[in-house]
DNA sequence: TTGTAATTTGAGTGAACACTCAAGGAAAGC
DNA sequence: GCTTTCCTTGAGTGTTCACTCAAATTACAA
């Protein structure tokens, strides 16, 4: 089990909280441009500014690294977790559009991870799909609001194609930085709430 | 310019010739389930039952090897090439659908080949931006024919939304394979043809 | 100021990576 | 059967990977 018990020392001293900022931010860049698997000890610590004895003072593994930089990115998302019912459709969509624009880096790195899926790492694997689940589940208490007339199925099809579409999109941003986002977007959204 | 000039042998023996078709369903299958970085020369010549001696007897590098799997993957997603204008838009989605579902393995390349994007290979980066533009060309084609009365912009609109959109579809059932591709595609394609 | 614990240093570990090569064995043309 | 070319073998190359550790240095508390 590991990863249960850290085995790092406390960090007491600021410089120690300095660092594992450069830390984490270094991953989170080089997730960014790199993907998963292409970020490495040596690029992490060498864009950090930092040695690898280091790194391991603060982390236990790379990947423990990796899946905070993964979590940071996953609760960014959603607007307003606490909020879960009261959030319209339309803020959803666009909650995750202004992610995808404002924090360009932590949307690569929900895509590389939604897309490596943790192949051989179960607990990453765990959390992305727990994650769309719950992504799911909060699409579709938005639509049954606005769309009180659809059967529950329904209801829960629109959502779930709602959320892997706008993947999509996302992910074709990803590729092509001039790719507008927002328009694909908005057209999904329109789509979803269509009356048939 | 590597790749320009072969320097294997021209394969004149059935040997030869198996041992390649072995090489390349072996890439092809760890390709689909550990991804592009995730496969290396000893996976590939471990499942294919040759060492790699032999493997460099006949491709100049893993990377050949690999481009050939994507190049397989890219050609077996459109159906009937030659046929450009006169494929409809359904049949263009239920191919994909067909694709994905009949040619799993292929389908996992795409995505994640759609992915990496070539992220540090720019033959590769090359290719796949180059494929998604035919296939928006494609789509767009397919949509003005059954809908005329859209403009030029508009039409290209909703062939790039749909394009990325079932990406994303697939992106998700490549992460859970009880994921009902069909439906959703579905779904798609029936909001990109409604009136609005 | 002094003691202690956190932090940094930087060389070093073994494993896995892509790739090579000389030599032996097998397949085809003659 | 002889020759040539192809194919396979399997040990070996240098590099990079994640990760370690003893020693030096620094930051804080008292």
């Amino acid at each position: 089990m590991p990863g249960h018990v850290t085995t790092v020392p406390a960090m007491r001293y600021r410089s120690g909280l300095e660092t594992r900022d450069k830390i984490l931010r270094a991953t989170r860049e080089l997730i960014a441009d790199s993907g998963l698997e292409g970020t490495t000890i040596n690029g992490i610590c060498g864009r950090a500014g930092v040695l690898p004895g280091s790194f391991y003072n603060l982390f236990d593994s790379k990947e423990q690294a990796i899946l905070t930089v993964v979590r940071e990115a996953i609760d960014a998302i959603d607007p307003d977790p606490d909020k879960q019912g009261t959030v319209s459709l339309e803020e959803l969509v666009q909650a995750y559009v202004r992610f995808v624009s404002e924090q360009g880096d932590l949307a690569r790195v929900y895509i590389a991870m939604a897309v490596s899926g943790g192949r051989n790492n179960t607990e990453l694997k765990g959390r992305v799909l727990r994650h769309h689940e719950g992504r799911v589940a909060r699409f579709a208490t938005a639509i049954a609001r606005e769309r009180p007339d659809l059967d529950q199925s329904e209801t829960e099809r629109r959502a779930e194609t709602l959320v892997t579409a706008l993947n999509g999109i996302v992910l074709h941003y990803v590729l092509e930085p001039t790719f507008d986002v927002a328009i694909h977007a908005k057209a999904l959204l329109s789509d979803t709430m269509a009356p048939a």
